[in-house]
DNA sequence: ACTATAAATTTGTATATACATACTATTAAA
DNA sequence: TTTAATAGTATGTATATACAAATTTATAGT
């Protein structure tokens, strides 16, 4: 059933994670798809060549993941339906939020340069605060007017010369120019009042309320990509998320 | 410093689920706000008078749920993120939420009422305006003060009655008192500011920038269950997505 | 046939131990 | 002064072991 699951003890790679990613595989596995028992704890260690307590360590993270559920007593089952929640939602970039709606997008303003990250910049991307790095400002809306105002930064090691064409949607130009698969979106949504600032690019009263989004964008290997400010118009954009219990 | 920690080793509640309790309380203080280092593993597992094994089990949930983060060589620090959060990746209940953050509940105010439903909620459920709902009505937040205002509306099939225990966990008491299975959310997320209600309810400026989540809950089935309308203070409260390319 | 009891099974909890690895700080050498 | 080597510190990995608690299965008694 299971038989050629072997672990290398050589490998550099520590046991428990080569457990878990057989683990994943293994229930991705038709026969597994259907909250069917896993073997016991004890059989399984046996098998994979490791201790008990090393393969709960990846049971663990499977169990967090809501992979697999345990219960005392009876065993450990692969969980059914399983990435069908929000993980397998995509995210797109603003153009082609705005495209799907059907809404065509003016750039009021554009503008690159190279700055001295912030500090919490420069903790995010993992690098000193005396490398410069690409800022990106764009500032977009409807041909009425403006109703998001932009401040990107990219790691430097995306590659960016500030020569690109930024009218392009972003994470196609990424991927295209410099090979860079933008896979993970992390976001922060709050709201608050438009300062002097945001109030003059928006073309809005200062203390108009704002949704402001903070937005984390990692690559495939989970290395941090861009750091996004995003503050919109409240009264002209509002932010849908769906999501589905397991 | 940390002193007091003590764990009973001769309770019922395992040793780890103790030690990650203190560690919640303890990094909700005022001393470790800040992205502060925690007492390393061995000692800090001396002080609780647990194994280190066992201390690392709390640790590793804590890390998981975002409250702290390790780094080999250098130690375990508290999260810098003083605000609330919320992740859209398996949602919870209001009170789950807070409860697995550690955060005590405080009702201000609960009260449920029978109301003719308004168009928009009437064509959400499917029913007729003069059919009247069960409404309810919710103020919570900490012990210092409230930061969310909810109102809820219920699908008359849920078979609410109105005398169900609505200081429980909502969608668990819906499961348990009716069987009803709340399955998919979608939501949409915007700002506005504190109206005069709003600003008397979640003691805040009128003008002050609210945090406003409109939440469509549906069962199993799809059948629209809930409809709600949740306003947040911004200043504590944020809302966060994670999502992921496919 | 039914029921209470016991045994077997499986995950849960907990400890002690040892070494590896990443990072920091110190010390010695160039 | 700068650099390289070294020691120290904290988390990371891995094992062996023992018993507890929940659940299912088997057994014995009525």
């Amino acid at each position: 059933m299971i038989m050629k699951l072997k672990i290398d003890h050589k490998s550099q790679i520590p046991l428990h994670i080569q457990a878990e990613e057989l683990l994943r595989r293994l229930i991705e596995s038709p026969e597994y798809i259907d909250g069917k028992l896993l073997p016991n704890e004890v059989e399984l260690s046996k098998i994979l060549s490791i201790s008990r307590t090393t393969l709960r360590q990846s049971i663990n993270k499977l169990v967090y993941d809501g992979l697999l559920t345990r219960k005392k007593g009876v065993g450990t089952r692969v969980v059914e339906s399983k990435s069908l929640s929000s993980k397998s939602k995509n995210w797109m970039s603003f153009s082609q939020e705005m495209s799907a709606r059907g809404i065509p997008i003016k750039n009021f303003e554009l503008h690159v340069s190279w700055v001295l990250p912030e500090k919490r910049i420069a903790s995010f991307f993992g690098i000193k605060e005396d490398k410069k790095i690409l800022k990106l400002v764009r500032l977009r809306g409807r041909p009425e007017g403006p109703f998001v105002y932009f401040e990107s930064y990219f790691h430097p090691l995306v590659g960016l010369t500030g020569e690109e064409d930024y009218k392009a949607p972003l994470y196609e130009m990424l991927e295209k120019a410099h090979g860079i698969i933008a896979m993970i979106s992390k976001e922060e949504i709050s709201a608050l009042l438009a300062d002097e600032f945001i109030a003059e690019k928006l073309e809005t009263p200062i203390g108009a309320p704002i949704l402001f989004r903070k937005r984390f964008v990692y690559d495939i290997n989970e290395k941090p990509i861009e750091y996004n400010l995003g503050y919109y118009k409240a009264d002209s954009f509002v932010y849908t998320v769906e999501s589905r219990r397991e």
